[in-house]
DNA sequence: CCGCCGTGCCAC
DNA sequence: AAACGTGGCACGGCGG
């Protein structure tokens, strides 16, 4: 993969950075309008004395150091009560894009290959996963309409082919309900539930692509021991609200709050954790640990077990695609892995063929007590191939 | 000039 | 920010 590369469409990207250097002076000059004082808007100590001590808003949270922070979901809370705080998030947002993405991904095109070579870190995280830098080709935008365009400038390696992307369904939902022991949600599975959109239409009425998305983070939130006032700022409720929800997914899925006690008592004994494939991860001082420090060990040691054994699987599918590829499509090969996504490219007309040689290679990676599933999508650009 | 820390935010 | 977790990285601020 590292080899092989990934193209960057630097001509519409180079479009894409105008769009958001104008809009980012139009906001820099409206920001400092609105607060009346010159402001550097990407440091967080100047917008943090200007929104607490110039404009005399609320302090609502603490950073790790205990000063008054200035985060999305502060901005979020403070958001109505002055005209800077939308103009400082909207800033973030462009910002961020451009310092990011669209003004440093150029400079990693090589000038032999004219690609993107990333490198994908085999021995760095806690879990099992992957990790990837220079660049981090597993964090291109996806989530905004305007990040969406940087995702768009990325296409295969060779000059028309295309690229396809096979994404598993609700993955670490599917390991957990394979661990968790009989209940709802391996239930769930055997009916092929998508309990992502289940919760999307419980809490918003509605299953959107953006609502199914904020379940998404609902779900993972819940199975890795979210608070009550964590799930409301998240959400925008009040607790009692969140605890509510909480409540109502551990009354339909007991198994799952089980799982994580199981899961605990285990690794307590055991002093690790071992994913399907038997990753281990040492928490020698969980059974001394006391009072926070404690809670956070134990989630750590339940999302490393699930997630860990959701990296187990993608490994062994990855292994069984390359494998196929090379024999059966010898013109494709893989291009990248985004955790429980695999991205090839071939010439277009294979792509169908490519795409169920990777459904079948992550499909049948292992066989669990619930079906895996895999979506499926091809074209020019990632957005086109996995959006 | 360089490296570190704190803060913040992108993705899964 | 906070009792979801796993990462990488940019920037400002500061000190060597
Ligand atoms: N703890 C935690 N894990 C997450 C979060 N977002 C994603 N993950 C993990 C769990 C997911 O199963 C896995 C893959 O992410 P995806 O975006 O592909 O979501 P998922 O496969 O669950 O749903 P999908 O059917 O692909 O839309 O990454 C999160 O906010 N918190
Ligand atoms: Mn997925
Ligand atoms: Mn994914």
């Amino acid at each position: 993969m590292e080899r092989r590369g990934v193209s960057l469409d630097s001509t519409s990207l180079e479009g894409v950075s105008r769009e958001l250097t104008d809009l980012l002076g139009e906001i820099e000059s409206r920001a400092e309008d609105a607060a009346g004082i010159r402001v550097n808007l990407r440091s967080p100590s100047q917008v943090s004395s200007v929104l607490f001590d110039h404009l005399g808003l609320p302090r609502i949270g603490r950073t790790g150091k205990g000063a008054a922070s200035s985060d999305a979901t502060v901005l979020q809370a403070l958001a109505g009560l002055h005209p800077f705080v939308g103009l400082v998030a909207e800033h973030r947002e462009i910002s961020k894009l451009i310092s990011t993405y669209v003004g440093k991904l150029p400079s990693f095109v090589s000038p032999v290959t004219g690609l993107i070579h990333t490198s994908f870190n085999q021995a760095v995280t806690a879990t099992g996963r992957l990790s990837s830098s220079d660049p981090n080709l597993q964090n291109i935008p996806i989530r905004t309409e305007r990040g969406r365009e940087i995702r768009r400038c990325f296409g295969a390696p060779r000059a028309g082919d295309v690229l396809v992307s096979a994404d598993y369904s609700q993955i670490e939902l599917r390991v957990l309900a394979h661990l968790a022991g009989g209940g709802a949600l391996r239930r769930a599975y055997r009916e092929d539930a998508d309990i992502h959109s289940r919760t999307a239409l419980a809490v918003f009425g509605s299953s959107s692509p953006e609502h199914r998305r904020k379940a998404k983070e609902i779900n993972f939130s819940i199975i890795y021991g979210v608070s009550a006032h964590g799930l409301a700022q998240r959400l925008g409720v009040d607790r009692g609200t969140a605890s509510g929800i909480i409540n109502r997914y551990f009354a339909a899925y007991p198994e799952v709050d089980a799982y994580f006690r199981s899961c605990v008592a285990e690794t307590e004994s055991r002093g690790e954790t071992r994913t399907i494939l038997g990753r281990r991860r040492l928490f020698r001082n969980l059974a001394s640990a006391r009072g926070n420090t404690r809670k956070s060990m134990e989630r750590m040691a339940v999302n490393t077990t699930v997630q860990g054994s959701a990296a187990d699987l993608m490994k062994l599918a990855m292994i069984r695609a390359a494998d196929r590829l090379d024999r059966e499509v010898p013109e494709a090969g893989l291009v990248l892995q985004v955790h429980d996504e695999i991205v090839a490219s071939c010439p277009p007309g294979r792509a169908e063929d490519v795409a169920g040689i990777l459904r079948e290679s992550m499909e049948g990676a292992y066989r669990l007590e619930v079906p895996l599933r895999v979506e499926t999508g091809w074209g020019e650009n990632w957005l086109e191939a996995h959006g």
